[in-house]
RNA sequence: AGGGGUAUAGCUCAGCUGGUAGAGCGACGGUCUCCAAAACCGUAGGUCGCGGGUUCGAACCCUGCUGCCCCUG
């Protein structure tokens, strides 16, 4: 099997000087490709997942393990608090010295949006401010959607899903701060930083009656290897309005301590929210990546390897 | 064994005085240019435990049976 991603991982990044993008659902093996890739070509192996961005909930979002990280160079991992705010736009930010630093990337995740703001473009809007973002929310908690909707200037009412309050939220804020209006600024989105002709691209293309079983047997590998106690360490202060708080299973986990679900409850939660988040990820894979290469992980891991 | 209760979608349950059924969750599909492991949209699925009866018409009323729960012995 071994040998199946050694062939993969060589067909799949045969230039040594070309960056490496990884796009995958969860549990899908991308982390073993991508140190695959880097130990046959060398280069950095960089997040591209946006929860694991986060320094807390390290061993609940899969984050590479000091192990691999002793196989070859990470970074943007667990690199923010988790009381932290993180974006696309910030990732991107991030992203840059990397780039700028002239070492081959291997970037690797299961976020679409941030792919699609390295190979399409990213609109440069300029930061919301903390109040005005304050007063989106409000308002929306307030139940006034509909009126905000009715603010925005026509061509964005005509582009974002009106039904989508965070998409009202963004689309509200961005007019609020700037004076126009986000399709607007979309349209003069900059020529993106890594246009996929000039990359190695790959998607895995993870079958779903695979994927599943891999999904229940992680999650029992990360209570096996400490989910639980990273739980208990996060649980004096836990919010979920904490960015971090997004990663799935931590509400579930932080239940179960607090004695409000059985472990299988929170088990059987979790395992099932990251199903339908891995169904999202597939749905966008296939929808925007159409043109990517497609790997799929079956074919060259044992089932029973995680 | 006797008394009482209950049986409706994969699961938990709604269904007023009879007019052939709904919700939440799950499942399935989709959308998404700055909270994206987020948020949103859509679709499918039920011989209403089984049989008989009353009625123009039964998930609903009557009756027999079966399963489950509680109480008493």
């Amino acid at each position: 099997m071994a040998h199946m991603l050694k062939r993969a991982a060589k067909e799949a990044a045969p230039d040594p000087s070309r960056h490496v993008l990884i796009a995958g659902p969860t549990a899908s093996g991308k982390s073993a490709l991508a140190l695959e890739i880097a130990a046959q070509g060398g280069g950095i192996v960089v997040n591209a997942d946006a929860i694991q961005v986060f320094a807390d909930w390290r061993i609940l979002t899969a984050r590479p393990d000091p192990q691999d990280e002793t196989r070859a160079p990470h970074a943007l991992y667990g690199h923010v608090p988790g009381d932290t705010p993180y974006s696309v736009g910030a990732w991107l930010r991030d992203l840059g010295p990397l780039l700028a630093g002239g070492e081959r990337l291997i970037i690797t995740g299961g976020t679409g949006l941030y792919f699609a703001a390295l190979t399409d473009g990213l609109a440069e809007i300029p930061a919301t401010p903390p109040q005005i973002r304050a007063e989106a929310m409000a308002r929306l908690a307030a139940g006034e959607q509909a009126a905000m909707v009715a603010e925005l200037d026509a061509p964005t009412r005509a582009r974002i899903d009106t039904a989508n309050p965070m998409r009202v939220q963004r689309a509200w804020e961005v007019l609020r701060a700037t004076g126009r209006g986000i399709a607007a600024w979309q349209d003069d989105t900059p020529p993106p930083i890594l246009p996929l002709d000039r990359v190695q691209p790959i998607v895995m293309d993870a079958p779903k009656d695979w994927l599943t079983p891999r999904i229940e047997r992680r999650f029992d590998a990360m209570l096996a290897a400490g989910a639980l106690d990273e739980a208990r360490a996060n649980l004096d202060g836990w919010s979920p309005d904490l960015p971090s708080s997004k990663a799935i299973g931590a509400a579930e986990l932080i239940a179960h301590l607090r004695g409000e679900l059985t472990l299988d409850e929170a088990r059987e939660r979790a395992t099932i929210l990251t199903r339908q988040f891995a169904k999202r990820q597939r749905s966008w894979f296939r929808a925007r990546m159409n043109d990517w290469p497609r790997l799929c992980p079956a074919d060259l891991a044992p089932a029973s390897a995680q």
